[in-house]
RNA sequence: GGAGGGGUGCCCGAGUGGCUAAAGGGGGCAGACUGUAAAUCUGUUGGCUUACGCCUACGCUGGUUCGAAUCCAGCCUCCUCCA
């Protein structure tokens, strides 16, 4: 029991109630355990893997997990105070969506374990007179004791009414879904407690709370998104995953560590000695990801995308995969536009800036010559930047 | 319903008729140095243009002017206080 509850615990910020968690635990039942996911954004990254992680982990201990797609929230967008209000999106926009969603979750939830359910299905039968009353349970005041709505309410920035409806609805979420324990990210504390009031408003058992750290992005600041452009995606390649943890700062690489390295705590507290002591935080740095690169591509690329980044980044070779293209030349092309049109730069203006500050190659070479003009019968590698290369037919 | 204050580039923020593609900072990108780390230094940061220039841009629409981010009118929108 006592080790049930630490596995549960390992790694989280907070869990709320403990007593009535060991209860619900005691009582030897198959737990109902709620995550919600935003539809919008289907390309999962390492972010929310902490999250899926420790779902996993209660599977193994024999429970239940339910897989929510707001997709009826996802009208509100949770309010950040920015882009407060999202174009609602169509029935097979969010099909679409839960597919490639769940195709990703699968690599890390057991599928049989897992229920993927939408709010939209209860919600849509909740009517204009439900959601009245639902609103009803709270005041005003409660709802700007969530940190967000308050900062903004006290920096004099606009909250539309409709925002407040989304803690409502998440929590409703878990009256329709029965949940015991919902897990979620620190942030969503304030949601994951109403989804408690809510339920003891239906009298219901209470849900218990889970809240797992937020994972910072690789610039080490924000909290990793898709949006902020901050993310490590669990379907980038290989060699994409490796780089980008490798491009983490030492700092950051102790924190990405602690929340997604599957090493036992006694093998971290190793690693931090020996780095005190002088050892190059890099080596620890590559054996980490590849520890990640092995989780979702297997062993064998995870050892390749290291031979790949020694040669690339040592050497200095060219990476073996890059996209390929042709491109029509006609009478010749010019390199600005042969760099917009592989898409290496996003503008003609971008590749002009480029070449002028030296980071543009072709095959390697440093490209100073901003009227440059390729013929047509040549196939080129053009690099722009250390990350962005590709390989240009040009007929 | 009334009174007042705001809306500038990715973000913050200066700018109150021409010298403004718009100060300064942050962030981003590129280069040097490295371990694709940090720190530091340098450059750059609207688009189009085989590069001469051209076109868009300061909430929206119209106006005044040789000339408007800057002045005027109307509108939209956000905030504060009063009711």
């Amino acid at each position: 029991m006592d080790q049930t509850l630490e596995i549960i615990k390992r790694g989280c910020d907070e869990l709320l109630i403990e007593d009535e968690l060991k209860q619900k635990l005691a009582g030897g039942r198959v737990l109902r355990v709620k995550a919600g996911f935003d539809p919008t954004a289907p390309d999962l990254h390492l972010g929310h893997t902490v999250l899926l992680n420790k779902m996993r982990q209660l599977q193994e201990l024999g429970h239940h997990a339910l897989f929510l797609i707001g997709d009826f929230t996802g009208m509100i967008g949770d309010p950040t105070g920015k882009n407060a209000t999202r174009p609602p999106l169509t029935r097979e926009q969010v099909a679409e969506n839960a597919k490639s969603y769940t195709e990703q979750v699968f690599k890390i939830l057991k599928p049989e374990q897992t229920e993927v359910v939408f709010n939209s299905s209860w919600m849509d039968a909740l009517n204009a007179a439900g959601l009245i009353k639902l609103a009803a349970t709270h005041t005003v005041a409660r709802m700007l004791e969530r940190d967000d709505f308050g900062k903004r309410y006290r920096n004099n920035q606009p909250i539309a009414i409709h925002e407040f409806l989304y803690p409502l609805i998440q929590g409703y979420d878990s009256v329709a879904l029965k949940a015991d324990l919902e897990l979620g990210g620190t942030d969503q504390k304030f949601n994951l407690l109403m989804g408690r009031e809510l339920q003891k408003h239906f009298g219901q058992p209470p849900q218990c709370i889970l809240t797992m750290p937020l994972l910072e992005g690789t610039d080490g600041v924000n909290k990793m998104s898709k949006s902020l452009g901050n993310y490590i995606g669990i379907t980038e390649s290989p060699e994409q995953i490796f780089g980008k943890l490798m491009s983490i700062s030492d700092e950051l690489m102790w924190r990405y560590i602690e929340l997604l390295s599957f090493e036992s705590l006694a093998t971290v507290r190793q690693w931090r000695k020996e780095v005190a002591g002088g050892r190059n935080p890099r080596d620890i740095k590559v054996g980490f990801a590849q520890e990640v690169v092995a989780r979702f591509h297997g062993r064998a690329a995870a050892d390749h995308a290291l031979a790949d980044f020694e040669a690339r980044f040592r050497q200095g070779v060219l990476p073996e995969d890059m996209p390929q293209l042709d491109l029509p030349a006609g009478n010749g092309l010019a390199i600005t536009q042969l760099l917009k049109q592989a898409g290496l730069t996003t503008s003609t203006s971008e590749a002009v800036r480029m070449i002028e500050q030296g980071g543009v190659k072709l095959d390697g070479e440093k490209i100073s010559d901003k009227a440059l003009q390729l013929k047509a019968g040549v196939t080129v590698v053009a690099q722009v930047g250390k990350r962005k290369f590709a390989r240009i037919t040009l007929t």
